[in-house]
DNA sequence: TCGTGATCATCC
DNA sequence: GGATGATCACGA
C-alpha cells in the first residue's frame, strides 16, 4: 500500500523511481499478477500506476490528485517515442449543458495539469516486458489551451443543438468525442433535434495522436 | 447506469 | 497501417 504523496514533487520523484523498470518489476513489488493480454484488462496499466503511485483508486470524475490538482495519464508508445492510442480524457454531459464553460468543464479541469507517464508498449512486447519511460508534468500552453477550447466549443455547441449522433471521431483539430460505454447496448439520455429526450451512447473525449505526440516531442526534443 | 482505467478489432 | 467505433473490468 503507497500512501498519497504529500507534494508534486514527491509525487515526480516517485514517478521517476519508476522510470526504466518494466511492468513485471512493478507488479511483483506490489505483489500483482501481470496479465498475458490487456485484451480483459484494458485499464491495467493505468491501474498498476495508480497502485505504485498512491492515487486513490476511485471513479469519481475528477484528477487522481485533487489535493495537488494533478491528472496522472499513462501513455503507450512505440520506440520512437508515439503514442500508440489516442488519450481517454473524461465522460462527456449530454443534458443540461446550458452555460457550460471551458473553464468550467471536467476536461478542463483534468487536463490543466497532467503528469504523463509513457510506457514503451510495442506490440511485439509481452505486458511484463513493458518499461515505463521518463515521467513529467504538463500544462498546456496558450496555444494548446486555445486548440483544445476551440474543439471543446464546436462539439458541446452540436450536443446542445441535439446534433450528437451527427458528430464523429473526425471532427476536431486535438480533441474528438467518441463512445464510452460498456458496449453499443449501453445507452445514456440525451437531446434530440427537437429538445426531446433520446437515448444514446455515453461519449468520451479523447486526445487526438498527432497532439499528444506533440507534447512528447515538445518534452524530450525528439 | 455512470465514470474510472483504457485497448481492441474492424473498416477504410 | 491507422483511425474509428466498439468493447472489457470494476466499484459505487
Amino acid at each position: 500500500m503507497v500512501e498519497r504523496p504529500y507534494s508534486e514533487q514527491q509525487l515526480l520523484d516517485r514517478a521517476q523511481m519508476l522510470a526504466g523498470l518494466t511492468l513485471s518489476q512493478v507488479a511483483n513489488d506490489l505483489g500483482l499478477e501481470v496479465p498475458q493480454s490487456l485484451r480483459r484488462n484494458k485499464g491495467w496499466i493505468g491501474n498498476l500506476l495508480e497502485l505504485a503511485l498512491g492515487a486513490t483508486a476511485g471513479s469519481k470524475p475528477q484528477q487522481d490528485f485533487p489535493e495537488l490538482g494533478i491528472e496522472l495519464k499513462s501513455i503507450p508508445i512505440n520506440a520512437a517515442g508515439k503514442p500508440l492510442e489516442t488519450t481517454y480524457v473524461c465522460i462527456t454531459p449530454l443534458t443540461g449543458i446550458g452555460g457550460l464553460t471551458w473553464a468550467q468543464s471536467n476536461i478542463f479541469n483534468k487536463l490543466k495539469k497532467v503528469l504523463w507517464i509513457p510506457i514503451l508498449s510495442d506490440k511485439s512486447l509481452a505486458i511484463g516486458d513493458r518499461q515505463i519511460g521518463s515521467p513529467f508534468i504538463w500544462q498546456p500552453n496558450e496555444r494548446e489551451q486555445c486548440l483544445m477550447q476551440q474543439d471543446w466549443e464546436e462539439i458541446m455547441e452540436l450536443i446542445a443543438l441535439g446534433e450528437i449522433n451527427t458528430i464523429t471521431a473526425k471532427i476536431g483539430q486535438v480533441l474528438q468525442l467518441r463512445p464510452k460505454g460498456a458496449n453499443a447496448k449501453a445507452l445514456t439520455k440525451g437531446v434530440g433535434r427537437d429538445g426531446e429526450t433520446i437515448m444514446t451512447l455515453p461519449r468520451g473525449f479523447y486526445l487526438k495522436i498527432p497532439f499528444t505526440h506533440q507534447i512528447l516531442i515538445d518534452q524530450f526534443k525528439l
